[in-house]
DNA sequence: CTCGGTGCCTTTTGTTCCGAC
DNA sequence: TGGTCGGAACAAAAGGCACCG
């Protein structure tokens, strides 16, 4: 057995996420006091017995303290017991209930009589549209309503139907009668943003109650820790929400639709009629609000529940919406539908030739996000104490555009919409930017106009950032993010230009990453720039960190890992402390292992203040003596020329961002944005010449149809007498070439360009797994995306079934497979095309791309690695652990 | 003596609450 | 009065370790 039950049990719940399609009768409750797997009819180890939904009252006689802690474990943890009725309520024996894993190990209630609870009608339950209890006797005392509902979670299933009928769909977010009483003002109404579909839970709060999900709560360490020990039976993810009070937050909140065509209108890409939208929403116990219908692909408009919604308690809960809400939540700011643009998951770059997105002013590297049971903390603010400014150049028209914002991922991935936290809509007397909201594939947009008389610069003073609860969004079917220590963000700005063919161009840029906790951006030292990224492989020069957050006993650690992340290097740098501050460390570089390297070598190194208090780990180039610093580029040295291939400046390689170096932008996920970066990073004016004069390639997005891979280039690299810059086409049709790109290339072959190269967004490896694929825009709709290069990342639940965690297991990356085809291989993880620098003697095939239509073969190198590191952390600790084990 | 299981304790982290401004 | 904001309380998660069979 497990040393430890509960975590076993934590570990069989995410382990066995992907099997959560068993049909119900195999389905599993884990105990929490075991470990073991019950039948659903057999799920509880606790008492069940049928009462009025949870109230306060312990007729077990548990103390208030024991009855909620109870309640806390079997909230959240018991998808048999909470989930499947209002009415069960759960009795933990006193005897057998204690707090802690540990105490539940033995429970001898894993034995006792349970009641029975049959669940047929069970066919078809999904997470994405799941069935929901509705129970027969849905009273308002007993009411059991979707803001209990997880819409990742499990179905919740009638227990006295045990239908679970059309009628009984449980809409993602509904909004919600009135009638059970409160028990805690605490609990009162904030914010709108738990009604944001699988993204975001609608969690029901239960006063005093923790939100923590134990039994379905994927660890930080089980995440990566030996996923063959066990094949975990699953456990039917129970709704996180599963206390019965009505959680007046959702009252606070509504998204209305229906049907498409109101998710149309309200998007704007329909005719939109008053007579559409009622003003005034009477909530009645069954009906429901599916907000999503069927399709993921569209936008639904939020109703702040701040400023737009008023609820009213009572028996009859209805929500009144303003006159004027129709005016907010349908600007014309992006009249583009969103079918027609690419998903937020996309890469895109900041800049074209014609426009450049860039972010004047940088938000501060902290920024505290609010919980939906606190007020708003306020609008990301920069440095100085003002706010961040975007603004769009190049842009002549006229016409404003509207400047999309969310907040993504900023870890070293590809950037994408982050799990745990949502962009919030600030207003009030200090708002002067207007903004409007929109969900976009579960993700809350803010859109702001982008005015030419204001030079087509925006001030972010309207962009809170929202957390929600980790345990909630762990339970989504397909999220395999953990939240644990994943508090870093960024703002993502996105920007969508029509052209007069009617194709649009867009763009994006992200921020710098925002430390998003209260505690991480007061304790962990952060280094936000380090005055140089290389030296010799001697050392002994002094860099110079700045960053927050240092302190005297500050050290700076070196470390090198190889592919497979083992750490083989590992060197404690020199720490002046009598020059240390707050913000500065003075760190004189040790020198490299082995002096006699003819080529770079990147490791890292992070500052860190305590055991677990340490930085994001920071690059660093070690360069050969006989070879000059790697900021001239020795590009011949790299296998690895698509830069070359696009039209790149190698140094585009280089992530900006401070400390970073030899990654992938993560911006915009392969070698997009680079000519910010590069600028950025090197200060160069405008964009690079060299990038200028190259013609872009053509990147085709098909909607739907997946090809033999998720890159396919129907034309030759090498084919057009010059590099090519590439541009992302999105078109549903595979025939279609872009116009633009016909006119960019060679005068406009019909059909498929040489040079255009074509993705299926299914294949794209960016969505979460449990997304829904990205629209597919229609065939008369096309959308140019410079995008100069595309990530090849795939996500731990992409396609392909290489364990993330087993990054010794990625294949190669880009694969040449016949003359004027580039077709890159579906990867496990983060895959991005590497630039580490290699050793002397390199392993694997590496063949230099040719622009003239040779072979072009390119070698994957250790990217990704700071993403890594702590996966490869672990498997070197266990592998240190077998090793230490094979010696004794 | 080693190893695994168990339970306890401590630390870390997430979430909620309070109060000042 | 409501929005911000800082601090901290509280509890769960995670880590560590000693004890025992």
């Amino acid at each position: 057995m497990f040393r430890d039950s509960w975590r076993l049990a934590q570990y069989h719940t995410m382990r066995s996420m992907d099997q959560d399609e068993q049909n119900l009768s195999s389905q599993r409750v884990l105990s929490p006091a075991s470990g073991l797997a019950y039948p659903l009819e057999e799920a509880s180890p606790y008492g069940i017995k049928c009462v009025p939904a949870y109230s306060e009252h312990h007729p077990d006689g548990l103390s208030g303290y024991e009855h909620q802690e109870a309640r806390n474990y079997l909230d959240s943890s018991r998808p048999g017991g909470i989930s499947v009725s209002p009415r069960i309520e759960i009795t933990p024996s006193r005897e057998h209930y204690s707090h802690g894993r540990d105490s539940l190990q033995s429970n001898p209630l894993n034995a006792s009589p349970r009641p029975t609870l049959t669940v047929p009608g069970h066919d078809g339950l999904t997470y994405r549209e799941p069935p929901c209890l509705s129970p027969a006797s849905s009273n308002s005392s007993t009411s059991w309503h979707s803001e209990n509902y997880s819409p990742w979670a499990s179905p919740c299933v009638s227990p006295s139907s045990g239908q679970a009928g059309a009628g009984d769909l449980c809409p993602r977010f509904q909004s919600i009668q009135t009638g059970s009483p409160r028990t805690s003002p605490s609990t009162s109404p904030r914010t709108e943003e738990g009604c944001l579909g699988p993204r975001s839970p609608s969690p029901s709060l239960r006063p005093g109650s923790r939100s923590t999900s134990p039994q379905c709560k994927r660890t930080y360490d089980n995440m990566y820790r030996s996923p063959n020990l066990v094949t975990g039976i699953r456990s039917r993810s129970p709704s996180p929400h599963s206390g019965h009070e009505e959680h007046p937050r959702q009252n606070a909140a509504l998204n209305y639709g229906s049907h498409n065509s109101l998710v149309e209108a309200m998007n704007g890409y329909g005719a939109v009629q008053p007579g559409l939208v009622p003003n005034k929403i009477v909530k009645t116990t069954n009906q429901s609000y599916p907000l999503y219908p069927e399709n993921h692909g569209e936008v639904n408009y939020v109703l702040s529940g701040e400023q737009d919604v008023k609820n009213k308690t009572g028996a009859d809960s209805f929500f009144v919406l303003p006159p004027n809400w129709t005016k907010q939540l349908m600007p014309n700011l992006c009249s583009i539908p969103v079918s027609s643009l690419p998903p937020l998951e996309w890469p895109v770059p900041s800049r074209t030739d014609q426009y450049e997105l860039h972010i004047d002013v940088q938000p501060k590297p902290h920024h505290r996000a609010h919980y939906e049971t606190e007020g708003s903390r306020g609008a990301v603010k920069a440095p100085t104490g003002g706010h961040p400014v975007v603004q769009l150049h190049g842009y002549r028209g006229k016409d404003p555009l509207g400047l999309q914002i969310f907040i993504g991922t900023a870890d070293e991935r590809i950037l994408k919409p982050h799990a745990f936290y949502q962009v919030h809509r600030i207003t009030g007397k200090t708002v002067t930017t207007t903004s409007y909201e929109k969900i976009i594939n579960s993700t809350k947009v803010l859109e702001i106009p982008l005015e030419s008389k204001n030079n087509m610069k925006a001030i972010i003073d309207c962009a809170g950032i929202l957390k929600l609860r980790n345990a909630d969004i762990e339970l989504r079917k397909g999220e395999t993010d953990i939240g644990r220590k994943n508090t870093r963000v960024r703002l993502v700005f996105r920007v969508h230009i029509p052209q007069p063919n009617g194709q649009h161009v867009s763009l994006q840029v992200a921020s710098h990453p925002i430390e998003c906790s209260q505690r991480s951006a007061h304790e962990l030292p952060m280094v936000e720039k380090q005055d140089m990224d290389s030296c010799s492989v001697l050392g002994g020069q002094q860099m110079i960190l700045t960053g927050q957050n240092f302190s005297s006993d500050s050290k700076v650690i070196f470390t090198e890992k190889t592919h497979d992340g083992q750490q083989i290097w590992e060197m404690e740098a020199t720490v002046d402390k009598d020059k240390c501050q707050p913000s500065l460390l003075f760190v004189e570089i040790p020198s490299y292992r082995d002096p006699s390297i003819c080529h770079p070598v990147k490791v890292n190194f992070y500052v860190i203040n305590g055991k677990r208090k340490r930085s994001q780990p920071q690059h660093f180039t070690y360069t050969p003596l006989a070879v000059p610093s790697i900021k001239t580029e020795p590009v011949d040295d790299y296998p690895f020329a698509m830069p070359q291939i696009l039209g790149l400046s190698p140094q585009s390689y280089y992530h900006h961002s401070p400390g970073s170096r030899g990654i992938i932008h993560p911006d915009n996920g392969l070698v997009s944005s680079l000519a910010s970066c590069q600028q950025a990073r090197y200060g160069l004016p405008g964009p690079d010449p060299r990038f200028q004069q190259h013609s872009p390639a053509i990147v085709h997005s098909r909607g739907g149809k997946s090809l033999s891979g998720p890159y396919q280039q129907t034309g030759g690299l090498g084919m057009s007498p010059e590099p090519h810059r590439s541009v992302l086409v999105h078109t549903s049709s595979p025939a279609q070439s872009s116009p633009l790109g016909a006119q960019q290339h060679h005068g406009g072959d019909q059909g498929q360009h040489p040079s255009i190269i074509q993705f299926s967004p299914t294949n794209q490896p960016l969505l979460r797994g449990g997304d829904p694929p990205p629209p597919q825009p229609p065939d008369n709709q096309q959308h140019i995306i410079y995008c100069d290069g595309y990530p090849q990342e795939t996500g731990p639940q992409a396609h392909s079934p290489i364990p993330a965690h087993s990054p010794q297991q990625y294949p190669t990356t880009v694969i040449q497979q016949q003359p004027y085809a580039l077709k890159v291989a579906p990867r496990g993880r983060s895959p991005p095309v590497g630039v580490e620098a290699q050793r002397c003697a390199p392993t694997g095939e590496e063949q230099r791309p040719s622009l003239a239509g040779e072979r072009v073969t390119v070698k994957e190198e250790n990217l990704d690695q700071m993403y890594l590191d702590d996966v490869n952390e672990i498997i070197r600790k266990d592998l240190t652990g077998v090793q230490a084990r094979g010696h004794t």
